[in-house]
DNA sequence: CTAGGGTTAG
């Protein structure tokens, strides 16, 4: 796994010598060790390091605290950089970039005080090393100080040092964003990475004039500019902006045609997704994976089951993003077949083993209906984690068998795991399909005051819609009159829906005000209204939403259902007569009907 | 330090 150095930079080939003298040997396993990843391997170098008496060398030392770290192995690598009595500013940010690696913000932050105390000099490395720490917060406040530091020791001559401050200022949000563009306008240098991170950042921040602007600007553009701002108009549904400037590249690859066909099959578009497809020279894993998400997304099974088996032909070997993106596309419209051909396949391979692959296997037969099957393979699982549980309660949820997960939630509890956020949506969920009412108001009131889980404006949607469709019609609107966040235009839907199965016009009024206040799009909410007046015999109302509905230009699309048959879905909606057979199977559903009974 | 596909969420 470690190749010399020898072998891959000469040009001319060179007999393997007959004898390389130990030393030699090991200096060249020492010079690639911060690149393996095989544990065993590690240990073994570690092991010959321990003999040549050479564990306290500061740079042997930071090859391996690296090696280490890329294995997720942070108690090695801290005890490899504790046996150094005075760490070097090297060997310090490496401990930093390690634990910024493996997501231990706050153990970074504690390495660079005691550097701090310590008096080693940070150095332009340790900045870079220190902000890939900030990343998985988004607080601002800390980006600030380190900005600060920065300014006061002045490493401003490194561009790594501004660039990466750039990167992550705008991983801060909105007011992140502003401080980065005022940094970046306040640089006398800058390269083509500090355009690119300042336009990236105005692209992912939704600021797609401001963008576009930048690039304009730009004295020299490489191919990722012209793809970011291509990213941003694909994201943004802008495809016609998109098509435009992709027509103007001077130069486009891999990466621009699969953001082009991405774009059109996020919109929707499979037909010109597939003429890109087609028409592109060199394809690798992503577009596969591109195109035949966005088919089995639209329920497409046909075209993308033929084009999943002309990949494998094609001699491309999926990996985990290709097989969790096909499964959660089969999941989204319940492509069975397609799902269970991946599986067969994933069973053949490494990522059998994989717990994000796994919860991808789960969540497709969960949606699909296939609960045993999604329940043997839960728990038969060895490494599950929490996505893992909150899949497998929120599929037993949505499939009615509410008592079932809440039992599920109580195991998860047993074994030591810690519910987030999502569990709880799964919890009160399968409260709401169990008709558990006042469990459920418990668990809502639990969730904050035992796991410090701040109920977001899905929890609330959720108790809504547990209130409400028990005709606990008052309670309902008392609490989203009273809830911390602004009801949004779902929260009122919800409530309106529980007016409509309760024949309740005087709330559903009350509702609909706010939601004109909203001016929301959603013309779902107009024909409940209108459903509502209808059932009440208030024919005015109806006439005047369907009014409002024709001058909003709305329309409602009809709720579709579908069906997979050998390899095609077919989709139905209510009082459907398209199909050929209908009388039949009209008949045959009736006489179903009378057999239940 | 910058670009494309990637598990849970009414």
């Amino acid at each position: 796994m470690l190749t010399s150095s020898a072998e891959a930079g000469m040009s001319v080939p060179v007999r393997t010598p007959r004898w390389v003298s130990p030393r030699r040997m090991f200096e060249q396993k020492l010079s690639d060790l911060h690149r393996c990843t095989n544990l065993s391997h590690i240990k073994q170098v570690h092991a010959q390091i321990l003999k040549a008496s050479l564990h306290g060398d500061a740079h042997v030392a930071a090859k391996l605290v690296a090696a280490f770290s890329l294995c997720r192995h942070m108690a090695l690598a801290v005890s490899v950089f504790d046996q150094i009595p005075e760490p070097t500013a090297h060997l310090y940010n490496i401990l930093i970039r390690a634990y910024a690696q493996n997501s231990e913000a706050s153990r970074a932050f504690a390495t660079f005080l005691q550097m701090q105390r310590n008096g080693v000099f940070a150095d332009n490395f340790t900045y870079p090393c220190l902000l890939r720490a900030c990343c998985g917060q988004t607080s601002l406040s800390l980006v600030q100080m380190i900005h600060a530091h920065i300014e006061k020791f002045g490493f401003w001559a490194d561009i790594f040092v501004p660039n990466s401050l750039i990167d992550t200022y705008c991983k801060c949000g909105s007011l992140g964003v502003r401080a980065a563009r005022k940094l970046f306008d306040s640089m006398a240098v800058r390269d083509t990475v500090s355009w690119n991170t300042i336009i990236t950042g105005l692209v992912k921040a939704g600021q797609l004039l401001e963008a576009r602007q930048l690039f304009d600007e730009m004295p020299e553009r490489d191919t990722i500019s012209w793809n970011i701002l291509l990213d941003g108009y694909a994201k943004a549904g802008e495809m016609n902006a998109a098509f435009e400037l992709f027509g103007e590249m001077p130069r486009r690859n891999v990466v621009s045609w699969s953001t082009m066909i991405s774009g059109y099959s996020e919109a929707g578009e499979m037909d010109m997704a597939r003429v890109l497809f087609d028409k592109m020279p060199a394809k690798n894993l992503v577009p596969w994976t591109i195109i035949i998400s966005g088919y089995a997304k639209k329920g497409m099974a046909k075209e993308a089951s033929q084009l999943y088996d002309q990949m494998e032909k094609s001699g491309l070997v999926p990996d985990e993003g290709t097989v969790i993106s096909i499964l959660a596309a089969s999941a989204e419209s319940g492509l069975l077949r397609l799902g269970m051909k991946v599986h067969a396949w994933v069973e053949r391979t490494k990522f059998k083993c994989s717990t994000l692959v796994t919860n991808a296997l789960i969540d497709m037969y969960a949606k699909c209906g296939r609960l045993d099957d999604a329940l043997s393979i839960f728990n038969l699982m060895t490494k599950k984690d929490i996505v893992s549980w909150n899949i497998m309660i929120q599929g037993l949820a949505m499939h009615g068998n509410g008592e079932k997960a809440l039992h599920l939630f109580s195991r998860m509890e047993e074994e030591g795991f810690e519910p987030d956020g999502v569990t709880f949506i799964g919890v009160l969920c399968a409260c709401t399909h169990a008709g558990l009412v006042d469990e459920g108001l418990d668990y809502f009131n639990y969730m904050e005051r035992d796991f410090r889980i701040v109920p977001q404006v899905e929890h609330y949607g959720c108790v809504i819609d547990l209130l409400g469709r028990r005709g606990r019609l008052k309670e309902a609107f008392a609490l989203v009159q009273r809830m911390p966040i602004e009801p949004n235009a779902i929260i009122w839907g919800t409530l309106l829906g529980a007016c409509r199965i309760h024949n309740n016009t005087d709330v559903a009024s009350e509702v609909v005000s706010h939601l004109i206040k909203l001016d929301t799009s959603d013309s779902g909410n107009f024909s409940l209204m209108s459903n509502i007046h209808a059932t009440t015999g208030d024919w005015d109302g109806v006439a005047n939403i369907r009014r409002e509905m024709k001058n909003t230009r709305l329309q409602k699309p009809s709720g579709e259902s579908s069906v997979e048959l050998g390899n095609e879905v077919h989709k139905f909606t209510v009082f459907d007569t398209s199909h050929p057979e209908s009388d039949g199977i009209y008949q045959m559903i009736t006489t179903l009907g009378l057999e239940l009974e």
